[in-house]
DNA sequence: CTGTTAGCGCATTCAG
DNA sequence: CTGAATGCGCTAACAG
C-alpha cells in the first residue's frame, strides 16, 4: 500500500476528477457546486483511502486557521477555569479548536500570544480577566518592539485584518466586551446586606489599578453609605486580586481594627472571600458568628466552602460561550433572552457588547444580623 | 506604506538578499550559515518591517507545527485545570503553543482531537485523566470510520509520524505515561487512617470501569483488611467521578447504612469526597464527629474547604510539566530528583514512564478515633 | 458544471 | 557561503 499523507490530489485521481473538484466536492465550496454523482465518488474515494485535509494548508490556501484564541490570567483559577470552560463548549460548536495562553501576570505574554493568533490568521481571540484601572491598555511606553506595539493596537490589527475580538471583564477601547455590572451587583448585594441588618462593613478592595475591582468597591461603599451604613476608610484594604491576596488583606484589616471588626467583610472577588475566611478561621475566630463575609462571582467551587458564602451570581460559563459568539459574530439569542427576562442575567446593550448583571445569593456566611 | 503582510520576501528584497539566505539567516538554519555581515542586514530590515513569521507556512514547508495538543476531560475541574497549567508553563517554556480540549465525557471528542493534532502536525499530545479499566484503548468495535479508527491506533500513528505523546494518569498500550501510585498512595493512607484508630471504612469507589478509581479501592480496602479493619461490601459504593458523583455516591451509602455509618469514608478522589461532604452536612450530620472523610489528590482548592480534608498529596501541576517533557522527549533532571530523595514524589522508572508517589496530608476531616 | 493554472509563505534541495 | 528553483497541500480565480 503506498503510503505518506493521504493528500487531495490522490482522492481526486481515485475519484478520477480533477483536484478542483474534489476540493469543491469535500468542502462543498461556497460559490461552485459539483453534480451529485461525481461528489458521491469523491466523497466514497476520500473514506475509503482515509483522506483528513491538513489544516496547514487549508489555513495557507485560504489565508485562514480554525483557531480561536483564548487568554487567561490563570487557567488554575476557578473563575478562569469556568470561563474556559463556556468557551471551549462553544469553540468546538463552531468548529473551531481554541488555543489557550494562561499569561500568569506576564502583559507581554498577552501581547505575544494575541500577536501570534493574529499571524497565524486565527478566527478570533478572547481576553479573559480585567485590565488595568486606566482603560487604555494603549499608554504607557510601548512595549517591546519584537512584538511590535501595545495590545489594543495589536488587537484593533487584528481586527481589521478580520479577525473576531471580545473580551470579558472590560472593555478595551471600543472593542466588543461581554461586560459584567461590577458596581450595580455590588450595590444590589449591599442592599441586601443592609437589608439583613448588618450596619459597619469592611472591603477588601482587591488591586486599585484593577477596574473591576475598584467599581465593586465603589458600588458597595456608595450604597452602604447611602443606606446610612458605615464603611471606614480604615476598613478598606487593598490586596491580590487571589485566594492569598484575600487572606493577607483579611490579616491586615483584623490587624488594623484592633479587636474592633466590622460586622461583615466583602471581598470584591470570591476567591479573595474565600482566603478572607481561611483568615478568619486561623485567627481562631467564625465566620459568621465574628465577622460575616461576601464575595463577588459565585464561582463554581463556592458550592464546597463552608459556611457558604453570600455572593453574587454571574453565570461564568454562559459568559465564555457569549464571549465566543460575540468574537465570531454570531448573533445571540439575547432579544429573546430580555424578553423572557433576562433569566441568565445576559443582556445585549449593543450589537458589540454585552452586559452581565449578577444574581444576589444570601447564604449562611452572611445570616440576618443580630 | 506598503500594507499586507510583511512576507520574507519583502524582508530579503529589503535586505538585498535572496529569499534562502533571509530564511537562513532568521531562523538559523542548522547545516547552512551565514555571513554575520548578511546575517546582521537581514535581521535589521526584518527588525525595520516588523516582519514575523507565518506559523502556517513555515508549518507547511517543514511538515511540522508548534503546538502541543492536550486533552482534558473537564477543564472546570480542578484537577484537570491544575494540570493544564503545568503544561501551559512548560510547553511556553519551550515556545510551543497549547490546544486545549475539553472533552466533556465524549471520548468521540478525544479521539477527534487526536487525530486533529497528527493532521496538522502537532509536535506532540498530552491525555490528561483515566481511560478505561480495561488497559486497552483499542478494544470494543472500531469508532467512527471517519476518524479512522479508535485512541491507540491513532496515537501510535501520531507518534510513528514522529509527534510525541504522553498520557497522565493511566498508561495507553506502552505510550509513555506520567503514573500516579494509586494503590501505593490508597495503602499509605488506609494504614495512617488506620493507625490513627479507625476500624470500620466505607469507600466512595468512583466509577468501577476506571481504572484509576479500581486501583484506588483496591489498594485501600485490601491494606485496611490486611490491617485487621473492617470494609463491608456494603460500604463500597461506586459513584461518577466527579462532586456530584461524591455526594449521590455518599447519599447511597448513608441510606444503606441505615444509620449505622463507618467510622470513615474513602472517596477515591477530592471531588467526590468534597461532595460526600456536602451530602454529610446536609443530611444534618458532621465531618467529622458523625463521620470522617478523607480523599486523594490533593487539588487546590481543597485548603478551603472545612473542616481540611485528609487526602494523598499530588504534584499536579508538576505532573502537568513532567508530561509535557516526557511527551517531547525532554530528559527531566529525574535523576537528580530520585537522588535527593524525590521530594515531589515524581520518580522515573524509565525512559518513557514516570510514576508519582502521594504524599499522605492528614488533617481535620481525620482526627485521630475517639 | 468541471478542469487548468496559479499562487499562499516558507524551507530546502540543487547549482554556482 | 549564496542564489535560483521546487514543492508542501490546498483553494480560488480563470478558462473551457
Amino acid at each position: 500500500m503506498p503510503d505518506g499523507p493521504v493528500t487531495l490530489s490522490r482522492v481526486a485521481r481515485e475519484a478520477g476528477v480533477s483536484l478542483a473538484t474534489a476540493s469543491r466536492a469535500i468542502n462543498g465550496s461556497a460559490t461552485r457546486t459539483v453534480r451529485p454523482e461525481l461528489r458521491e465518488r469523491v466523497l466514497a474515494a476520500a473514506e475509503a483511502l482515509g483522506y483528513v485535509p491538513d489544516p496547514s494548508a487549508q489555513a495557507m490556501a485560504r489565508g485562514r486557521t480554525a483557531a480561536l484564541g483564548l487568554v487567561v490570567h490563570d487557567i488554575a483559577d476557578p473563575y478562569f477555569s469556568a470561563i474556559a470552560s463556556g468557551v471551549s463548549r462553544a469553540a468546538e460548536a463552531e468548529g473551531l479548536i481554541v488555543t489557550l495562553s494562561s499569561t500568569e501576570q506576564h502583559p507581554e505574554r498577552e501581547l505575544g500570544f494575541v500577536d501570534l493568533v493574529r499571524r497565524q490568521r486565527g478566527r478570533a481571540v478572547i481576553l479573559a480577566g480585567s485590565r488595568v484601572v486606566s482603560d487604555d491598555a494603549g499608554a504607557g511606553p510601548a512595549t517591546s518592539a519584537l512584538t511590535g506595539g501595545n495590545l489594543q493596537e495589536t488587537l484593533t490589527a487584528f481586527q481589521e485584518s478580520g479577525g473576531g475580538v471580545a473580551t470579558i471583564g472590560q472593555a478595551i477601547g471600543t472593542l466588543p466586551v461581554v461586560e459584567i455590572d461590577n458596581a450595580g451587583g455590588a450595590a444590589a448585594l449591599a442592599r441586601e446586606l443592609h437589608g439583613l441588618g448588618y450596619r459597619r462593613f469592611g472591603i477588601l478592595s482587591g488591586p486599585p489599578a484593577l477596574r473591576t475591582a475598584s467599581d465593586r468597591t465603589a458600588g458597595f461603599r456608595d450604597m452602604i453609605r447611602s443606606l446610612g451604613g458605615e464603611v471606614r476608610d480604615d476598613d478598606v484594604v487593598a490586596g491580590e486580586f487571589t485566594r492569598d491576596g484575600g487572606y493577607a488583606a483579611m490579616e491586615r484589616l483584623a490587624a488594623g481594627a484592633h479587636g474592633d471588626l466590622p460586622d461583615l467583610v466583602f471581598a470584591v472577588n470570591d476567591v479573595m472571600a474565600v482566603g478572607a475566611m481561611a483568615a478568619v478561621r486561623h485567627a481562631g475566630m467564625s465566620v459568621p458568628d465574628d465577622v460575616a463575609v461576601a464575595g463577588f462571582d459565585d464561582i463554581p467551587t463556592l458550592r464546597d466552602v463552608t459556611p457558604e458564602l453570600t455572593t453574587v451570581h454571574i453565570a461564568l460559563e454562559r459568559i465564555g460561550e457569549a464571549a465566543t459568539r460575540l468574537a465570531l459574530g454570531i448573533p445571540t439569542s439575547l432579544d429573546r433572552a430580555s424578553g423572557d427576562g433576562a433569566s441568565d442575567g445576559l443582556e445585549a446593550t449593543s450589537s458589540r457588547s454585552i452586559t452581565v448583571h449578577g444574581e444576589i445569593r444570601l447564604r449562611a456566611s452572611t445570616p440576618p444580623a443580630p
